[in-house]
RNA sequence: GGGCUCGUAGCUCAGUUGGCUAGAGCACACCCCUGAUAAGGGUGGGGUCGUUGGUUCGAAUCCAACCGGGCCCA
């Protein structure tokens, strides 16, 4: 490089800007996130958007245990944006945290830490060791989620919602309180997926299903009435007649009580040889062939056939295959299939949910011989007392076999239930359990599945609720539809006690009153006291004689009634959040709130166990719109689980590219549908992110001498900046759309392409002349800055919800940022867009008065198709540069582009001249000229704009401009600048004359 | 097994009420620039729109079945 040359680069204004071209995001981003939180930057927010409009989104309560995943940051992310874009248009919208402190999965973990101390540890103590351990976990995730950016009330000095704050405590027993005053919450005996590990009832959502070998067995129950059966059949003879049921649950055949059938499948009696003696036995029809050849029996004979509706009509009973002289029925059931078994099917209602209702319908009792302790008790069969199940089961198959009756054995493995915390088996059982009723009569006068269906039925603005994705509607519906009556008692200790009183009766107390009475006592004191404090204290003023819910008032003294061992299912808890995060911070009114936004599976969990308290308790869903996103899996879209060794790490990913770019990775996702995730994807999101920064920073660097308030312009007409300006509108248009509506992907990768397409690769490329090598002041540059500084404002506050930190970095860094915008560009409103401009660049103009015409009357031309056709030439000039450059020409400055049209067209001619500067930019040539072709034969890259465009080696022909580099045929048009263009050397004039006259810039 | 749901280039996404040889950007390949430089620009290749059938003059778009993935149940 000559020295010349080096002379006319520091005449250049090249761009210049502090805004690290290198995120440095490691260590930028926790120093930002201190210092918002010592500026409260939070609080700022509040302050600043008080009395505007009330957004709401109440966010589900994480589970405090262990460190947060991708899918816990996905959601968390989500929700961050929404809430720093409500806040950004001007709602008044607050963010609090929570946290879902109680439960198994804790007190599971403490437990296996205690081992055998667990036996002579109060229950106090286990809970304060649960307690600490979720604090524990509050913190660290807390701390978690403000590392990838979360705002919020979160940490101090704001408080999150804690599910085992007394105050929250209390709050969920006023939700209860209702419920109960509506009549909704019974005690019943009911079978319930049973831990014998844990000795606790378990909700399906504490279930996991894995495959497990038992005991496949069919068995023959003998006919009460042998004949009957026969005749049922029209059948004779001496052989005996059996029923065959099959089970793989043989432990339960001490209760089993009825033998279901299904009304209209066809039942076959078959005769065949079972222990050298020939017998019948009923089938069903479709399974005969099946059943004989698991039991290897080679010939059999099927003797007739009957629907079970008449079996169930003829009264055929049998004899239980355990116990002597039990006669029990067949009873008809819907829910018989064809897929496994004999089509009869063996019913223990304490021990399964469908014997339970066929119980309930057909007056058999309940029975359930077996303990929590999974132990068969005394009124099991004497050589069965005091076994447990699995025990029992050969035990059971012994007997059978002896007794004549076991058709076949054979070891299967299946799908079985198991407690999701010790991985051990669980059993039906039948105790008594507290329940919400979903059937019954509220004191409202309807129950709450209509209540709920209901609402699932209509919008939000109608009382009922909104969903995105839409199909959430159905979702949810599908399920309160079918839903049973929710089984709300555990039998442990890290939870919210039931308030339930008993007496020496059994008889509970449990009452709007009483239940109140001890809510105070929990707000006060915490719901420990249930364990240390006599019913009296805990019922403080509460008297149940003057309480006239109770039928029989003095069948409760207080003083000799007792506590309930029974807490709440956590769901309870966390689904009266609704209420107890809101009316601590006086939000009450703002019931129902505007938007949860979680995982799809909580269609099941939260989102349904929300609605139901809220519509029992209050009368209201407890939201306007449910938002769901799907779960992260991985690059193939199959499920991340740590067995498989197939995770990503979200803190991993944190401490290794930083918060800004695994929320990029957030917000491009769609994520109504799954969203992959790999250490590939999120790196893709880190390539975008450097081009976002990018394109920031030559704003920047490009405005350095650039202030708004002295030095914008007004844009010259038919200018690119123009264009720039008007892509830019639309840009703010379509982002703030997609963000109304949820779309983040579709905001981010508009934003993304605009940086990417519009501004880099079209407008920045063509700027660069004017900005480098005009005056400084030139108003050809100075309109170039003022829009490149507008789109470095209005980026900046776009990027802002999603890229917090880059977003603020690059906020101060603006330069001569308006002293009318706030210190924090979160505390900035979002941009606005020229919705006018927008429409009058869209409206097509019969004729342009600029322009004429250009083949006939009836063309229309606007700015946007103006700039659509000349974006097409430049394509087309693109693409011919390409060829010239493989010929030779490397450098596009060393080629002119020449523009022709025919002789007889002046329209296109005024056009071009129009136009001409801006092409030349646009194609980075060094020169553009128009040619006319004598004839109409041009090879126009529009039907309706006939304008040719090729491009020509200039390297004989011009001479380089030394400052520009451009080769132009004014190149040494004056003489004191010899080798520059004749743009170059005014300048040079120029700016040497403004160097004599203030030296001070030369100091 | 059931309910809901998704399946367009290697990746992330567009594709209005069915209608021109299915589009972007990234990635990739090749090339350029070296005055956005651990940057920037250009060109190009790449898709039987999960599969198969059907409706239709015409289907990525509507219907059915199947295959594969996910969530929730059993």
């Amino acid at each position: 490089m000559n020295e010349k040359k080096k002379n006319y680069k520091d005449t250049l204004n090249l761009p210049k800007t502090d805004f690290d071209m290198r995120a440095g995001l490691l260590k930028k981003e926790p120093a930002m996130q201190a210092r918002w939180a010592k500026m409260d930057l939070y609080g700022r927010i509040r302050d600043a958007r008080a009395g505007g409009p009330r957004f709401i989104l109440h966010d589900g309560p994480p589970y405090a245990n262990g460190n947060i995943h991708m899918g816990t940051a996905l959601n968390k992310i989500l929700k961050d944006i929404v809430i720093r874009y409500r806040n950004m248009t001007g709602f008044d919208a607050p963010f609090i945290h929570g946290w879902d402190c109680h439960g198994l999965p804790i007190e599971y973990r403490v437990q296996s830490e205690l081992g055998d101390e667990l036996s002579e540890m109060p229950k106090t103590d286990i809970r304060r060791r649960c307690a600490e351990y979720a604090g524990k976990y509050v913190k660290i995730q807390s701390e978690q989620f403000q590392q990838l950016g979360v705002l919020g009330e979160i940490d101090e000095p704001y408080k999150p919602y804690i599910t085992m704050d007394p105050q929250y405590e209390s709050a969920v027993l006023d939700v209860f309180a209702r419920l109960v005053e509506q009549g909704l919450i019974f005690r019943q005996l009911k079978p319930v997926h049973w831990s014998i590990e844990n000795r606790t009832a378990l909700a399906e959502a504490e279930l996991e299903y894995h495959d497990r070998k038992d005991d496949s067995i069919y068995v023959l129950l003998a006919g009460a009435d042998s004949s009957a059966l026969k005749n049922l059949f029209g059948l004779t003879g001496d052989a005996p007649a059996y029923l065959m049921i099959w089970t793989t649950t043989p432990w339960t055949l001490p209760a089993n009580l009825a033998v279901a059938v299904h009304p209209d499948f066809e039942y076959s009696a078959v005769k065949f040889t079972h222990a050298d003696k020939e017998i019948i036995a009923v089938i069903a029809s479709d399974l005969v062939e099946k059943v004989c050849g698991i039991g290897g029996i080679e010939k059999f004979e099927v003797l007739a056939a009957a629907r079970g509706a008449a079996l169930v009509d003829a009264g055929i009973t049998y004899l239980h295959p355990l116990i002597e002289n039990k006669v029990c029925p067949v009873v008809p059931a819907n829910y018989v299939t064809l897929e496994d078994g004999t089509g009869l099917v063996h019913t223990a209602p304490g021990h399964g949910m469908e014997d339970y209702g066929t119980a309930l319908k057909y007056d058999l009792e309940v029975y359930c011989p077996v303990g929590e302790d999974g132990v068969l008790d005394e009124t099991a069969p004497e050589w069965l007392i005091g076994k447990s199940v699995w025990d029992a089961n050969p035990l059971v198959v012994d007997f059978l076999s002896k007794a004549g009756t076991l058709f076949h054995k054979q070891v299967i493995t299946h799908s079985y239930p198991h407690d999701w915390r010790s991985k051990t088996p669980t059993i039906f059982r039948a105790t008594e359990q507290w329940f919400v009723s979903v059937d019954g009569d509220m004191k409202r006068g309807t129950t709450l599945r209509e209540m709920a269906m209901d609402a699932c039925r209509k919008n939000a603005d109608d009382g009922g609720m909104d969903f995105i994705p839409a199909w959430g509607r159905n979702r949810l519906a599908g399920m309160l539809e079918s839903r049973p009556d929710w089984c709300i008692s555990r039998q442990r200790s890290w939870g919210l006690p039931i308030p339930a009183f008993y007496n020496e009766a059994g008889q509970a107390l449990l009452t709007p009153a009483s239940v109140r009475a001890v809510a105070k006592s929990f707000a006060e004191r915490g719901s420990d006291c249930w364990f240390t404090d006599s019913p009296t204290e805990l019922l403080g003023d509460y008297d149940p004689v003057f309480d006239t819910d109770l039928a029989e008032p003095n069948a409760f003294d207080a003083a000799k009634l007792h506590t309930g061992h029974d807490i709440f299912d956590v769901w309870f808890e966390s689904g009266s959040s609704w209420f107890a995060a809101a009316v601590q911070r006086g939000l009450i009114d703002e019931i129902p709130v505007d938007l949860y936004l979680e995982g799809s599976d909580q269609h099941r969990g939260w989102f349904q166990l929300s609605l139901l308290p809220a519509l029992g308790a209050a009368g209201l869903p407890p939201f306007r719109t449910v938002l769901t996103h799907g779960f992260v899996v991985t690059e193939d879209g199959l499920k991340m689980s740590k067995s498989l060794g197939n995770t990503i790490d979200v803190i991993d990913q944190l401490t290794k590219r930083g918060a800004d770019i695994i929320r990029l990775w957030v917000a491009s996702q769609n994520y109504t549908d799954d969203v992959r995730c790999s250490e590939n994807l999120i790196a893709q999101s880190e390539d975008a992110y450097r081009k976002i920064r990018n394109t920031l920073r030559f704003c920047m660097g490009s405005c350095s001498d650039f202030e708004p308030v002295r030095h914008a312009v007004e844009l010259p007409e038919h200018s690119l900046d123009r264009w720039m300006r008007l892509q830019l509108h639309q840009l703010v248009r379509d982002v703030r759309g997609a963000f109304d509506r949820y779309e983040f992907h579709r905001a981010t990768r508009l934003m993304y392409e605009f940086c990417t397409v519009q501004a880099s690769s079209i407008y920045m490329a063509a700027a660069k002349d004017r900005l480098y090598c005009e005056l400084p002041d030139s108003p050809r540059r100075r309109a170039t800055q003022s829009v490149l500084h507008e789109v470095l404002v209005v980026l900046v506050k776009l990027l802002a919800p999603i890229l917090p930190h880059t977003a603020e970095e690059a906020w101060e860094h603006i330069p001569a940022r308006s002293p009318n915008e706030p210190d924090s560009v979160h505390l900035a409103m979002m941009p606005e867009y020229d919705e006018q401009m927008l429409e009058m660049a869209e409206d097509l103009r019969p004729v342009n008065p600029d322009l004429g015409q250009f083949s006939s009357d009836e063309i229309q031309v606007g700015p946007a198709w103006i700039w659509d056709r000349l974006l097409e030439l430049r394509a087309d000039g693109l693409v011919k540069l390409e060829a010239l450059r493989n010929a030779g020409v490397k450098n596009p400055l060393d080629a002119e582009a020449v523009f022709t049209i025919a002789d007889d067209n002046p329209a296109a001619g005024t056009f071009l001249e129009t136009y001409l500067g801006e092409l030349e930019d646009l194609l980075g040539v060094g020169y553009a000229r128009i040619e006319k072709a004598g004839g109409t034969d041009i090879d126009s890259v529009s039907e309706t704009l006939p304008i040719g465009v090729r491009v020509e080696d200039t390297r004989e022909k011009y001479s380089r401009c030394a400052r520009s580099w451009k080769r132009r045929p004014d190149v040494g048009s004056d003489a004191d600048y010899p080798d520059l263009s004749a743009r170059d050397a005014a300048v040079m004039k120029a700016l040497a004359n403004t160097a004599t006259t203030t030296p001070a810039t030369h100091k």
